[in-house]
DNA sequence: TACATTTGGTTAATCGATTAAGCAAATATA
DNA sequence: TATATTTGCTTAATCGATTAACCAAATGTA
């Protein structure tokens, strides 16, 4: 038991020869002969020799860590994600270091910090709401290290992107709603200044238009989504003289936050107000009633953007072959807006 | 736009020093004149220097990367350990890789191997359900890392554990059901060779005994307890002779499942059956009626378990004092179980 | 003045794996 | 036999940061 780790010097002075010999038997160099190249093995395998990749990482420039940086994992959608996201990059050796923003600015920036710092070979990531500065996403790129953004992504940014169409999803929901009947369809939304939620918004206002529905401004609203802006945004709509018929909450758990409320005040749904979600997270089929919701594709989305880090691994060519992925979302209707 | 990395070779190069008076001066060696020490960090910061990690790692024999291995991150309880483990280590300076053993042995084994080829200073896991050899688990400690269980771990293996007291849950759990005058309680659970599964079972038989209640051989089983174990057990239950009037899941999940297929018989829980689950998952406050559950102080453990790695990190005698944090679940009355 | 001490650095070795370059011995070729 | 080629290794440099050991110049001390 010697409690300590096994180097190429360990075998290497075992067998007496030179720790050269010793890597290239293990990476069965040609030039090695087959006797000792079974000799160094049969050492390696004795003294369960692991090789260390610091020390190839630092000769090769390659880490083999790839940072992924998401808002939270409490989700089931970014848990998705990332647990997809993990299953590619590992099957092609490499390793996921995870970092959670929690929706700060200053997070995500010593976030992107303590990444580059641990020399990760790209960064998969889906930003803050809070962030509208993209000055240390730029470091990434301008460090050559390829960046991949999913999800909560921006334009200006000019990086490879998968996400849904958000700006679709929302005609989506209102094209459904108004298939329904309602003619008052409120908004809780996120902040604008996050395209996902921007463009939502914009699908909302524009299918209201095609659906010759008008746009209420007390019926948009900003925050960041949580149960508790669906809470209070819910209360805030029953207030109004002329409360909606419909509800599209631009994520389940502002929508969960809104059912709650309704049904404290025992106003049914969909009866009374229609109820829609976004994001497909598991709740949504577990509560009553069921939320009607976009599906995001999360497992696709994680997949992708795996195989997009790792085209830009394989081809060293530094010609950026810009990747936007759009997926077409999907609705999934149920309980809380169909009678 | 240099699209490479700044070296201390290059903040040397620039101001005619030695890459080790840089080193020096950015570490406010005392040796080097303030002068000096003034002039590289301005030169370091107009590069945008970042020491890179792999170089220090290999050199000092710390790599400050932590492996934590977990079943999945799905759940709420095991990303929110995560999440905390995470905020705790980050804290310190120490970065997370993730990894996931989807509750598979030869996953776990492969993940190990990476985790130790990363070179990471410890491993916190918790065991995936199908793991009885522990091997593997050996393995990191005989290379002198610090491992640290939590959850689902093992007595065998001599090494830090953090947990709940799942005896006493078991028992908190059938007392609270047999005060609602419940007689006929059975047990969803999870498989005996995990130890927390097994103290959840032998808690609940021994609270039956201790309240003169009867074991019945059918009223017990063993699975994986995901949703659809839930459904599948709860079916069995309903179809004995003598169905229970009360059931008690090893798991939320299996706890949902159950309802799910109670909901189907349009059997009224809590007043024909009685039910409860573990682990105090989000969804078991949204769903009608909300199930009772055991809270397992997922955040603390995740705290726990990054300050025990922490200890061992910090003093570096290799005496190792075991640590086993046993803390006491809580019982959380909710409308599936009282009426 | 003669020696000691402090200041402010430099040189070189180190961590472990990899690989270009080199070299001696064995084998092939003419 | 003389030369060319192949085989099978060794030597040494490299990746970037750190640090022990060393040294020259400046300053202090008796």
């Amino acid at each position: 038991m010697s409690n300590k780790k096994t180097t190429l010097k360990d075998i290497a002075g075992k067998l007496n020869i030179s720790t050269a010999a010793v890597s290239k038997a293990l990476r069965n160099d040609s030039r090695i002969s087959t006797k000792t190249k079974e000799a160094v093995k049969k050492v390696a395998k004795d003294l369960d020799y692991q090789p260390n990749n610091l020390a190839s990482a630092l000769r090769s420039g390659k880490s083999f860590l790839v940072g992924v940086m998401v808002p939270s994992t409490n989700s089931y959608y970014f848990s998705s994600v990332l647990q997809n996201i993990e299953e590619v990059l590992n099957s092609k050796g490499y390793n996921v270091i995870v970092t959670q923003s929690n929706e700060s600015y200053t997070k995500e920036c010593n976030n992107i910090d303590t990444l580059l710092f641990t020399q990760v070979d790209g960064i998969i990531a889906s930003m803050a709401n809070e962030t509208v500065d993209l000055d240390y996403f730029e470091k990434i790129k301008s460090k050559g290290i390829p960046l991949i953004l999913f999800d909560r992504g921006e334009n200006d940014l000019n990086v490879d992107y998968i996400g849904i169409n958000d700006y679709d999803s929302s005609h989506m929901i209102v094209e459904h709603l108004a298939q329904q009947g309602r003619k008052n369809i409120a908004h809780i939304g996120g902040f604008k200044h996050t395209r996902i939620f921007n463009n939502r918004i914009r699908g909302y206002v524009d299918a209201l238009k095609k659906h010759n529905l008008t746009l209420v401004d007390d019926y948009v609203s900003e925050s960041n989504l949580t149960i508790e802006d669906g809470r209070t945004q819910m209360k805030h709509l029953l207030g109004l003289k002329i409360p909606p018929d419909a509800v599209y909450a631009a994520s389940d758990y502002a929508a969960l936050g809104a059912l709650q409320v309704l049904k404290e005040h025992h106003i049914k749904a969909p009866t009374t107000i229609a109820l829609v979600g976004f994001g497909n997270e598991p709740f949504t089929t577990m509560v009553t009633p069921t939320i009607t919701t976009i599906d995001q594709h999360s497992a696709e989305i994680g997949k992708l953007a795996a195989q997009t880090f790792l085209e830009h691994a394989d081809k060293k060519t530094t010609t950026q072959h810009l990747n936007k992925k759009i997926l077409e979302a999907k609705l999934i209707v149920r309980e809380s807006s169909k009678e």
